[in-house]
DNA sequence: TTAAAATGCGAGCGTTCGCTCACATTGTCT
DNA sequence: AGACAATGTGAGCGAACGCTCGCATTTTAA
């Protein structure tokens, strides 16, 4: 399997000094990995970028595989708080409303930052950080099936479970195959239509 | 940028001898990718697990990339293959079962070798083949929205093109997670099942 | 049979890069 | 002011690994 390298922090900043420090360095980080990709990013290349000497980024740092493994998870608690909120929220409206604000609340969690987004997706595994996504993942597709569960006897569905499988699988493939393939389809609001479309038809609530 | 090196093949096996030393480099390739990951994929592991020296892959390869690119596109047309030519003789049936048909033929596409395909899913964008894949998805696509817009008056969709993104999206991204994140489902006639419910509900074609 | 081409071999060269360590500087506390 | 902790520095060590090259063996063809 992969090397499992421990990615834990090494030391916590306690100092203003070292927080500033450690931003710097997590930043660099995404910059080098936005422009030269994970093979070619190196620790010295990142603590040159960072302003900061090899030495301090070690500090902080056990490994570079932790360098990139904090800066995932940074970005996977942004999004996902972003979502699991919204999601919340989302859950009180009228079910058609619902639909589409998940579909556009899925493209907005896509839409910042789509370079660093994509880098990071193709290094999850690397950085084994799968089993984190995994649970996040799961914790969507929990709340999803709720959702459906309380509502079952509007919906067109028999097994709550199954269909919150399908479109959370659903509605985040067909957003980031977009952003990753065809960029300029997030900006048409036809997507947005089309993608509620067929989550609606699939729920049996469409009008038409 | 990813460092993008050359992935030509050097020379071309003239005798059997060379053509099975290529083979069983890239079968070695294939176990090594599958065990260690890329990141411990090593030129002289592979040379040793496929009894072979380093010096004859050289022969045959010009770097690490090169090899894995090649393993890929094997794996790539080999799947393509399938895939498009079940399409083609689809296309004749009744957009119900056609649309049953695509799901299980997509389920069956991700069956073969479950463990090496993730491996080269998750490595596809380092080895530089990204244009590749996006040329056959183009493919596909574009054979879906054929398929749709010569039925354009059965069905219940404005425009095929937008649709067939949608549809290629949705199957291939239900069973490609199903596959990664939870292998047992591809296993459950439900979820073949769920997804073509998917489809038809989207195109109309629903009789419940 | 024999020359040339194709193929196979593997010790080890050269480079890259992750990471340490001994020391310098800055901040905190009394 | 002095002492101790926190933080910062960067030259360079060591190991890993991609890849070459000179030579051995096998196959082809005349």
């Amino acid at each position: 399997m992969q090397r499992q390298t421990r990615t834990a922090p090494r030391k916590r900043p306690r100092q203003e000094r070292s927080r500033a420090t450690v931003d710097a360095i997590l930043s660099a980080t995404a910059r080098v990995l936005v422009r030269h990709g994970y093979d070619d990013l190196t620790t010295n290349a990142v603590a040159t970028a960072a302003g900061v000497s090899i030495g301090s980024l070690y500090q902080y740092f056990p490994n570079k595989t932790a360098l990139v493994a904090a800066l995932l998870d940074r970005h996977i608690e942004d999004m996902n708080a972003a979502v699991l909120a919204e999601l919340t929220r989302v859950a009180q409206l009228p079910l058609a409303e619902a639909s589409r604000c998940v579909v556009e609340l899925t493209i907005r969690a896509h839409a910042v930052d789509p370079e660093l987004h994509r880098v990071l997706t193709e290094q999850v595994p690397r950085v084994g950080k799968l089993a984190r996504l995994r649970e996040l993942d799961e914790i969507c597709h929990r709340m999803v099936a709720g959702l459906l569960a309380a509502r079952k006897d509007e919906l067109a569905i028999r097994d709550p479970d199954l269909a919150a499988f399908v479109l959370v699988s659903t509605i985040e493939a067909i957003v980031h195959r977009a952003a990753l393939l065809y960029p300029h389809r997030l900006r048409d609001p036809r997507l947005i239509d089309e993608t509620t479309l067929l989550v609606t038809r699939y729920l049996g609530l469409a009008a038409n």
